[in-house]
DNA sequence: GTGAAAGCGCTAACAC
DNA sequence: GTGTTAGCGCTTTCAC
């Protein structure tokens, strides 16, 4: 067994709530008594069990987030940001991969349960409106990048339809007319949301919409291939494509340079992935502030976590087209 | 506060104990009483804090792995297998991402300190090999994918010279006399030892070695298109390059195809991550068992963990070259 | 087969 | 400014 906090009040000559107040920076310690402490732990090496100390104060100051899979780029960098702001506050975060399984996610859901984590960001997924509610009841929990409708929980997301409709429009405004589009068919609502923002962008222009040039497939670069082969296909094939996704987008892209059919579509993709830029072609894209959703999150979490009065708002961040030369 | 171990003893009418041991699956519990708290957990919405489990048993169940960062790919691959094979074992991985930093990785190191996790496994690190035996003496640690010398832990690796000289060889079997290395010059043993698995391909085809073949920087994207720019406007310029990564061999891809100069060189990369299907060109690639390394490492490291004495062995996984459109 | 009770390492209320 | 002490929620010996 480790040196323990008796062991050093002892050494000491003094009592464990003495080291207890030194250990937490508690003035009402003479600054006498102190360094004679600070020796002891110094000379016994002693490190604090978090256990013990855990269980006292029931909170662990360590945060989950769930997160759909390894490939989710944006989620990457979201959870840096969110790691930097967590570590100001004195938190940790840990990721947990869901790879997209439901038990997964209730498997790791657990650690709020039994207390192993002071709350949990939900990057993505699969639970119910109902349920989510009724975690947060109980749990200190945020939805980040992926919105639920229907759920009253503190939530980051980007206007997925603005975003969509952003790009669109940018395809119009240059001359477009056949633009298709690369969707996600699971029903995630960041999908839905940028259809919408497609169709309302085509309304506003007098486009009318076909259904036909909507591709639906899943979220893997092999989708964006399937979506190029798709689309290229049809009798009048778009000159350009808005994909749900870089990842998509990049599918598309690779497919399209290398079809020789005609003349290649401008594509734009979505997340604004670091990739992007080092693609070939280097990929236009809706990008999300990653960054400062991964601050808000936490920083609205913890505040969360530490009052009891619990944020509910629905923040959504602006987004902003980046044109490179797939556009 | 929620509802404890002491309330679902005393709604059943039994002790505490004999709580615990339904818990615990202990067979020495009758199974009348046994279902009788069964029932009793399930109508009280029951969850066992593991705050005091883990405090009681000196032990979390967690496993840390401290990652250099979000951009290496094979990480993401083999933290997923380690994901599972732990799971198999009720075991839970934390990922702590080092940013390669070494001040970081500390401060994740403290979290084996204070018994917040029960191992950890290194995928890199700034330790020197004293400081990493001084820690295996009292804790569990494991290294991964990158090997320090003169360490005596638990360490999975692929045999990185190996690796370098199967790739070289290839290129030399195919005709290839200049042949250029993007390497990294930071000192990490795995660019190290594939310097010299480069040098001694050369050396065995008896070609002489010229160190300006080998350019040394970063290891991201643009550190690869640096190296080509370098190689490319040697006098005689490489016909082949090997890269240390396959980010690395994408940069170099991306300009190669970009230059016009002449034609485009071979490339073949390593690590053998998904993106080397979806690039475009296609990347032939080093491939390391991500897989079988994550089950291998939390394997040995569990073991370590329950049993007291302590596996060091240096387990080398085999390699294999991918062949695909960039060689 | 079951219960009483000690104690894991720590914090915090209370007393002095 | 410091010490005493009562737990936090759980597991586990030791009785019975």
């Amino acid at each position: 067994m480790n040196v323990t906090i008796k062991e050093v009040a002892k050494k000491a000559g003094v009592s464990v709530a003495t080291v207890s107040r030194v250990l937490n920076n508690n003035p009402a310690v003479s600054e006498k008594t102190a360094n004679i402490v600070r020796e002891t732990i110094e000379k016994l090496d002693y490190r604090p069990n978090f256990l013990g100390r855990n269980l006292r104060k029931c909170e662990t100051n360590v945060i989950l987030a769930i997160f759909p899979s390894g490939e989710y780029s944006l989620g990457l960098e979201i959870v840096k940001s969110m790691h930097e702001t967590a570590a100001e506050y004195g938190y940790d975060i840990i990721i947990a991969t869901s790879y997209d399984s439901s038990m997964n996610e209730k498997r790791f859901l657990n650690m709020l349960f039994n207390k192993t984590v002071d709350g949990a960001v939900l990057m993505s997924t699969h639970l119910s409106a109902d349920e989510i509610n009724k975690l947060s009841e109980e749990y200190d929990i945020a939805l980040c990048s992926e919105r639920v409708d229907g759920t009253n929980v503190l939530t980051v997301t980007v206007d997925d339809k603005e975003g969509a409709y952003t790009a669109v429009s940018e395809f119009i405004k240059e001359g477009h007319t056949k633009i298709g589009m690369v969707s996600t068919g699971n029903g995630a609502l960041s999908s839905v949301d940028r259809e919408e923002g497609y169709k309302k962008a085509l309304l506003d222009a007098g486009i009318e919409f076909d259904e036909n040039y909507i591709f639906r497939g899943g979220y893997s670069f092999a989708d964006g291939e399937n979506g190029y082969r798709y689309l290229s296909s049809l009798p009048e094939p778009p000159t350009a494509i808005f994909a749900v996704s870089d990842i998509l987008a990049m599918g598309v892209a690779k497919r399209a340079n290398r079809s020789g059919k005609g003349k290649c579509p401008k594509i734009i993709g979505y997340d604004n992935i670091p990739l992007c830029d080092s693609y070939s072609p280097t990929i236009s894209s809706v990008s999300q502030p990653a960054r400062d959703m991964g601050r808000e999150i936490i920083t609205r979490l913890i505040e969360n976590i530490k009052s009891d009065k619990k944020c509910r708002e629905h923040i959504i961040m602006p987004h902003k087209l980046i044109r490179r030369e797939s556009f």
